[in-house]
DNA sequence: TTGTACGCGTTATCAA
DNA sequence: TTGATAACGCGTACAA
């Protein structure tokens, strides 16, 4: 096979190597593995030779033997989307300071999809599997598996399985916090899909703070889509209702945007006399918002770490059943600030 | 090692499932491989054994003995940045397709970690190799590898590599020849950094078709950075020497929206006094854009694909040297039509 | 139709 | 200090 010019026959094997040093293989895979059983001049010369032939070791015959592969398989169900691709970035990274390699496979959410992908993956012996969701509810298991499996973002149901997620109650918490600050007292949250349990649970985040400084929620949430389209509806609404509101919180950058819009349009000043503030501190919409958009960021690279930490405690035999929590952070820009009137 | 409860013990071999059946493992590997030299009562007696154990071949084993890894790496510089994913899908799409799996790395722009990446990949004795770059400039060749090596997005400077880019001359001239259509005469260029080979490839487009059509550049491509400021403050620069400007195309998306925002605020109006195009058709920009914004999409997909299928082909013995050149489309959008006095 | 034996490239054990 | 040998799990001639 492959005749052609630039591609040439199989790589040096070890004993390419022990014949050109003159030993054996025993002596040579000693010498290059650094086993002090070796006289230092056979390793020099089992090493020349090795550079000699541009060796280098074939790690699945090294792992066969092992039963270990030094592989973990990456499910992701949202490559295209943004949450995943800083998970998958912080895994990345993890492996990468070891000597694990990644497989990456894309399920686009397709739970079919993802059972062929993990039987491939387990077909090529992958010490572990990480599977990132695509939105942040919990997932059904996969059940018990021959390896260890993490689920990032996207928790798995089965609270005997390990997963990690963002916190979103502290994201209304930290939101809610900051407004209070700010001195705002009059605040209304625009959010997303009622499907989704993380809209709910930042509006509950926002709700304790709230209610714990006695100022309670103005009006109640509003749940629709995550569309700058369903941001600008919606503060038409609030503004209808409620015209003395002093803050909008937004379950998402992109609502937020819709936001801005209508209330520039309307005539109200941000920050002077309405506040607002987004989630996910997508850069690209928060930067370009006028003005600057606050945000919580969820720290999802930390989060691919984490999950990746996890899970390689788990190949170690260090299992840590349960749902770890990441916490966010605010990210405070121009469109929050004390009121002026 | 693993004693823990949920992840047990080394998963069932060839010789499990055999002995299950009361057969031999030639004979188990005959059944369980589709050859016809079994009696059918002794293949379903196999298999079900095989599926009684949860048996999935130790795809390391098999490729031991083939010398093939099933196996591609995938190199890439710009995880985070918005270019190599949609590449990246492309790849992974061409793969999955098919029985073979994607390492994946990032290099992080890092010479000396995508040499580190390559030689584990050649460890791994993965098949070929694909190297994602960050931005379209020609970069050095790895030169000659044990196996066949596609440089994406960014090509190698040896033509005697296998490389796919985008045709960013095309994009300068599909976008030329809409302005026309529209009725354009006065077409200033506003781009990003010069040492971006893309961004000149580009304004060639423009110029080409511009001056066939006899109409010619209003004033000099301007260079800067791929900004929104520098959209903004360039189109200042371009309505103080050429007021009577009636198109501006733009090197990017991201310039593009500060070009927008700069022509708003003085007071043209777009499209009907000044058309506008950007670069990269990147949705969350141009669909954010008011009006919506005019773009190239550089079929970045249909560019991984390629590239993935090109590394299949040379795997398979059919190198194919050069450079493949993926077509751009323009994407019509608010931002361009005909003029309105 | 079935089973035996060998080899893929490496590491570990043990004897020399 | 070195080397012969046995695994690891699988596919495949070849022999039965």
């Amino acid at each position: 096979m492959a005749t052609a010019s630039g591609t040439p026959r199989r790589p040096p094997t070890l004993s390419d190597v022990a014949r050109l040093a003159g030993v054996s293989v025993a002596t040579a895979s000693k010498s290059l593995n650094g086993r002090h059983q070796v006289k230092a001049e056979t390793r020099e010369r089992v090493i020349s030779a090795a550079e000699q032939l541009n060796f280098s070791p074939n790690v699945l015959a090294r792992n066969l033997l092992s039963g270990r592969s030094g592989a973990i398989g990456l499910v992701t169900h949202d490559l295209e989307g943004r949450f995943s691709i800083p998970t998958l970035m912080g895994a990345e990274d993890a492996a990468g300071t070891g000597k694990v390699s990644v497989l990456l496979c894309d399920a686009r959410g397709d739970a079919l999809r993802e059972q062929y992908h993990v039987q491939a993956l387990l077909g090529r012996r992958v010490d572990g599997l990480m599977i990132v969701g695509a939105r942040p509810d919990p997932r059904p298991s996969l059940g018990p598996l021959p390896v260890p499996v993490v689920y990032a973002y996207a928790p798995s149901e089965d609270p005997a399985d390990m997963s990690v997620v963002s916190d979103n109650v502290l994201g209304g918490r930290v939101v809610a916090e900051h407004l209070i600050a700010c001195g705002r007292s009059r605040i209304a949250v625009v959010t997303g899909d009622a499907t989704y349990g993380a809209a709910h649970d930042r509006v509950a985040g926002v709700r304790a703070v709230l209610d714990g400084a006695g100022v309670g929620l103005t009006g109640e949430p509003l749940y629709g889509s995550w569309s700058e389209e369903w941001g600008r509806a919606a503060t038409a609404l609030v503004l209808a209702q409620h015209p003395d509101v002093d803050a909008i919180v937004c379950g998402s950058d992109q609502i937020a945007r819709g936001v801005l819009d209508q209330l520039r349009e309307s005539g109200r000043r941000v920050p002077e006399d309405v506040a607002v503030t987004g989630h996910d501190n997508w850069e690209i919409l928060a930067l370009n918002a006028r003005p600057h958009l606050t945000s919580v960021d969820m720290n999802l690279e930390e989060l691919g770490r984490r999950a990746a930490a996890l899970l390689f405690d788990a190949i170690d035999g260090q299992v840590r059943p349960g749902t770890d929590v990441v916490p966010c952070r605010l990210v405070p820009r121009g469109s929050t600030g004390p009121r002026v009137d």
